[in-house]
DNA sequence: CTGAAAGCGCTAACAG
DNA sequence: CTGTTAGCGCTTTCAG
């Protein structure tokens, strides 16, 4: 061991030079007194080294403090695999997209995969300036929220074998998998709830129409209006609130009409909060209706306990990484579409019923 | 342009082969018709090409859809920056660490760094292994948050040069930046908060207490509690909550006993989110006083709405990612510990004052 | 069971 | 303004 000190000591950089260089296998078999590809079995645990040279070597790179570098290796290897997956969210800072964040990790995570994550922000040159960042670091599989028109430009990618999901919104303009929120369905579940309370006039609040989430959820918001026979003129619908602030000023605006609906259907979770505090400021959260799409937090604690169709980001998470991990490992079943069910959560507001109006 | 198609053509694989392999400098060089040099001055923007020769080469690139490797070229760059870093937060699913990781992930973007994220999940083995793939992933620099009992696990790296801040904790064994939370201050001015209503028969709800925020703020709590000459036996400390369930439990038991504390100081947001649910199950939201450590969503809209001292995430994060980018432009200004100022916010909950007892 | 040589995709250092 | 050569840290290939 005292040889090795030695060693070590002068393999250092110049004396007086504090930082000391980062060591390389190269190092480890020369402390080790092997070659350089043993240190490389070693250190991957591959078979056919004897227990005594492991030793050494495991020896040699403790002292040394030695990390392999996982993209230097992946420059020769075959399966050129960086055990890295690209994952882009909405929001880092959103609930949503920390659920399934956490899902994705979660699945990942025992494989030795790193994540790099990044934020949408609903920007279109984001999206695909993200996606190169990806690219050009070499990720093994993409889970992608997108806002593009088209996923087009990841065609060229695609063909190249690279494996990727596509969550909380179907790409447009390539095909490939994609794990999503039935939209339509819970859209037009909230809408049913709230028709089965009394209500006929009823507004409809969404996200941009860009968002192919937001078209889906007034689709489903229509669909149901027109099964009860509703006339479409009673069906108010707003769209463009892509953050809480916005929301709350539509909501005021809606309550301080002479005629304003008996029911509120929001279909995003910042929409709803907006609405929650509106409600709340004109003093109406007991008289008219509220169901929102996706659950947000503490939602049973206000009060009226805020109803909601909950949406299930772990789910879409969970199962767009298996989606992923099985492609990266070559799996070659057909493309698929998986809609992950909504479910309607009750408590409170959604089952506010319409005050009796005198006439109109 | 019909010369560069028979080239692309006759540069795929083998006919039948779908999968088109991914191109290199090399491939855009030889449909460029340049050296090989030149395609990386002209992807990297480096000066001194002619105009000319940048358009033919863009051209080459985009038709073949090249995207650069960026760790191949860092190995043998000189300066090794990888442009990734590394950022280790409580947990990507609760709502601190999403406003953190937003924080450092806005103050890094427009730099071209891609950011490795994962959560911590308050494992100390977890921490070393996450740590550790960053490390063999070659991060340009680590944003820590630690459960470990130290990092000096960590000093051969901060010796290597690799620029490292630690947030929302402390860390030990190791000398190096950080960024957190006044802790002892905040949960002082909390204490303070309740004191002043007051309250004399306090309980303390926090944390694990190997997390050492924890320690800090019951300390803080504690400080306070004897500043007010208020006898330790009334200050009840219960510690250990790390979930939700856990505080919940614990809050029902001191509800339930014949003499409950009049008000509650909970130090960490699910430990609040509880309190808040049991105070609700037992009706007694309205007459036992709660001041949360760490701000919750809708706590406004709760009833009664819920006191919090507020940290602030984002600076944390904004402040941090600031310091490692110094650190990692070469910045060699001494080591720092930045204490973020909290904020009480009150509400509410935090203003009821205890109930007239009729003796001891 | 072990090691030497070649080369992954790129940039540094030079030479034109 | 442009190209050639060497080599980053590692794995592959192949020879012991």
């Amino acid at each position: 061991v005292q040889d090795w000190e030695t060693i070590v000591t002068s393999m250092s950089n110049e004396p007086g030079v504090a930082r000391r260089s980062r060591p390389t296998m190269k190092d480890v078999a020369t402390l080790a007194g092997v070659g350089i590809k043993t240190v490389s079995r070693v250190i991957n645990g591959e078979p056919n080294v004897s227990d005594a040279t492991i030793d050494r070597v495991m020896r040699a790179a403790n002292i040394l403090d030695y990390q392999l570098d996982v993209y230097a290796g992946n420059l020769r290897r075959t399966d050129r695999r960086t055990q890295t997956i690209g994952l882009l969210v909405g929001n880092v800072a959103n609930p949503f997209s920390g659920a399934l964040h956490r899902a994705v990790e979660d699945a990942t995570h025992d494989l030795g995969y790193a994540v790099i994550s990044a934020s949408l922000h609903d920007d279109s040159e984001r999206e695909q300036r993200l996606v190169r960042e990806f690219l050009r670091r070499r990720v093994d599989g993409l889970v992608l929220t997108t806002i593009s028109r088209s996923q087009a430009y990841l065609l060229a990618e695609q063909e190249r074998g690279t494996p990727m999901v596509f969550v909380d919104r179907e790409p447009r303009g390539i095909d490939a998998d994609s794990v999503v929120s039935a939209n339509v369905a819970g859209a037009s579940s909230a809408t049913a709830h709230l028709v089965a309370h009394g209500h006929r006039s009823i507004a409809c609040l969404g996200d941009r129409n860009e968002i192919s989430t937001a078209r889906l959820r007034v689709r489903g918001f229509l669909d149901e209006i027109g099964r009860a026979g509703i006339p479409s003129s009673e069906a108010h619908i707003v769209a463009d609130l892509d953050d809480e602030a916005k929301s709350y000023a539509a909501v005021i605006t809606l309550l301080d009409h002479p005629h304003p609906p008996t029911a509120l259907f929001t279909a995003q979770n910042l929409v709803t909060i907006g609405a929650v505090r509106a409600l709340r400021d004109r003093g109406r959260e007991h008289d008219i209706a509220l169901v929102g799409f996706d659950d947000i937090a503490l939602a049973d604690l206000v009060v009226p306990g805020v109803t909601v169709v909950a949406q299930d980001p772990e789910q879409i998470g969970r199962r767009a990484a298996e989606r992923l991990l099985a492609r990266i490992d070559g799996a070659q079943f057909p493309v698929e579409s998986i809609h992950v069910p909504t479910t309607l959560i009750a408590r409170g507001s959604g089952e506010i019923r319409p005050a009796h109006r005198s006439g109109g």
